[in-house]
RNA sequence: GCGAAAGUAGCUCAGCUGGUAGAGCGCGACCUUGCCAAGGUCGAGGUCGCGGGUUCGAACCCCGUCUUUCGCUCCA
């Protein structure tokens, strides 16, 4: 259990090295040592990154004639945040005990106290605790609040001491100004999630597009939480980013609904790679506030099994509340049945950059290969062709004899098709492995032989095998395998 | 947030009781070679996370701070 503990923890280790070393994550501001819980993605990074997204949109607006996409902006106006939710459930002043080490609302603890003193019939006092709270959260005085606790003698229930922490404001969204002007500024938030922008924009997009229900808002964009504990390197960022879709559904339908997408979900995620045991759906015990059902697909992180993708009955609640806040009706006319309702909503909604860290951890692959005296350590990155950064090195088995020139004029003929990488420097092996080592699927040699018959070696990462192919095959071969449509058949299946 | 560990070259790390910085790998150029991290020569690269303190002198001792990892805690 010990061994096993240490194997996990090196495993993530050896992921974030490796993640930094050959350009796939980096600490951000990592010259000035960087910034807890925020990542930049590097030249690798990136495109796996991008081709992610891609193959998550396309398989939500292509493979569904019933799902569209839009990209709100990630301002929206304030009142959103009070139609979600959001604005009540994370301005909480909290404090801990620190030796049960337990976190409460500290104007809970005072409500609390004002109550018994009242059932102690000492309104007054209970008045007095009231009007002093109010007043320090109202001027931002949080240590008032906290020397009101102190003088109250409220303790732990767990612990049963009165050995506080400083109360805290804990608002999960960031904040900044609108307007040049600071008297004449409006607070604003950043999003904590992607989804309001699609619910504000469900009328919009289902007039101009003559939408029926039910059908899908896709987007993908970057949501903002001001995490307490940031931990697990991209698992829980700061700054991340959501792929998320609504399905606005006949209210009764949802469940069906809720089922299909589940399938669907998991369906895409053992398509792009992530072995089926390695997933699984973990169903919620507690639903959120605007939840009538909820799932999560988990992934099996070295951490163990985490949230990767959500998966909500939404109800109307979002609807429903932004009609109540904005005043504009949130209903949609369903001609089937003849009348008017607010849909129901099914959301899916994906971490990228946890779906990101799940393809990484899972194309880390070290291997021994060879036997006896030959035995070496290989790793490679396993991904899915159609997700590699670069898909194809070309590569002249030596620099000289004309063979340079060759393989830089292959490079031109395909470097259009998709990702191609150059590299005469160095053995031919450290080449391979440097290929490897980013995940890169095939590799193409131009050698002597390619000089007479314009045939090239074409290797596979993961068996190293090679074959022998005419130049004038190879855009085919490798834009076959490398095409996402591999993925897409697979989820029509 | 609490507790523990760590931070030295691009990476992995060594550096004794305090005496002005090292290795391997990688990287660049050239030579040799030519199919799975090859050999040789030369070279670039570090105010030892940062800031204080102690000391004649600090990578090393002390204090603070930042970052990372791990365990709790938290996570609409």
């Amino acid at each position: 259990m010990e061994n096993k503990k240490q194997d996990t923890a090196s495993a993530l280790k050896d992921i974030i090295s490796h993640a930094k070393e050959y350009g796939f994550v980096f600490p951000s501001s990592d010259i000035y040592d960087g910034l807890q819980a925020v990542y930049d993605y590097g030249q690798n990074g990136v495109e796996l990154k991008n081709n992610l997204k891609t193959v998550w949109y396309k398989a939500m607006t292509m493979l569904n004639d019933n799902v569209v996409g839009i990209d709100a902006a990630i301002f929206m106006h304030p009142l959103t945040w009070k139609a979600s939710g959001h604005v009540d459930s994370f301005n909480d002043p909290m404090i801990d005990n620190k030796d049960s080490k337990k976190r409460y609302r500290a104007d809970t603890l005072l409500e609390e106290r004002a109550a018994a003193l009242e059932d102690e019939g000492k309104a007054d006092e209970a008045r007095a605790i009231m009007q002093a709270m109010a007043k320090g959260l109202d001027a931002g005085d949080l240590e008032a609040v906290r020397q009101l606790i102190i003088d109250q003698q409220i303790k732990c229930p767990v612990s049963g001491t009165a050995n506080w922490t400083e109360v805290r404001q804990f608002n999960l969204m960031f904040s900044t100004q609108v307007g040049a002007v600071s008297e004449d500024a409006s607070l604003i938030y950043l999003r904590p999630e992607t989804a309001q922008g699609i619910f504000v924009n469900f009328l919009n997009v289902q007039k101009s597009g003559r939408m029926k229900i039910p059908f899908g808002i896709a987007q993908i964009g970057k949501a903002f939480r001001n995490e307490i504990v940031a931990r697990n390197f991209i698992f829980r960022m700061r700054e991340f980013e959501q792929m998320e879709m609504q399905f606005f559904v006949r209210p009764g339908t949802e469940m069906e609904w809720y089922e299909t997408w589940k399938q669907t979900r998991m369906k895409f995620h053992q398509a792009i790679g992530l072995p089926a045991d390695s997933l699984k759906f973990h169903d919620h015990d507690k639903l959120a506030h605007y939840a009538n059902a909820a799932v999560d697909i988990e992934y099996k992180f070295p951490f163990g099994f985490k949230e990767m993708e959500g998966i909500h009955s939404r109800t109307d609640f979002d609807l429903r509340s932004h009609q109540e806040l904005s005043r504009k009706k949130q209903q949609y006319f369903d001609p089937e049945i003849n009348e008017n309702y607010i849909p129901y909503v099914v959301e899916t909604s994906v971490g990228a950059d946890r779906l990101f860290l799940a393809i990484l951890c899972n194309a880390y692959t070290e291997e021994t290969v060879g036997e006896g005296d030959q035995e070496k350590q290989r790793i490679y990155l396993n991904f899915h062709p159609a997700l590699a950064p670069v898909k194809v090195a070309v590569l002249p088995l030596v620099k000289k004899d004309g063979l340079a020139e060759k393989a830089q004029e292959l490079v031109n003929k395909i470097k259009f098709a998709f990702h191609t990488t150059y590299d005469e420097g160095g053995a031919i092996g450290k080449r391979y492995t440097r290929q490897d080592l980013i995940g890169t699927p095939y590799c193409v040699v131009v050698d002597y032989q390619t000089m007479e018959d314009e045939t090239v070696t074409i290797r596979d990462r993961n068996t190293m095998q090679q074959e022998r192919i005419s130049i004038a095959d190879l855009k085919e071969k490798i834009g076959y395998a490398v095409s996402m449509e591999r993925i897409f058949e697979k989820l029509l299946q």
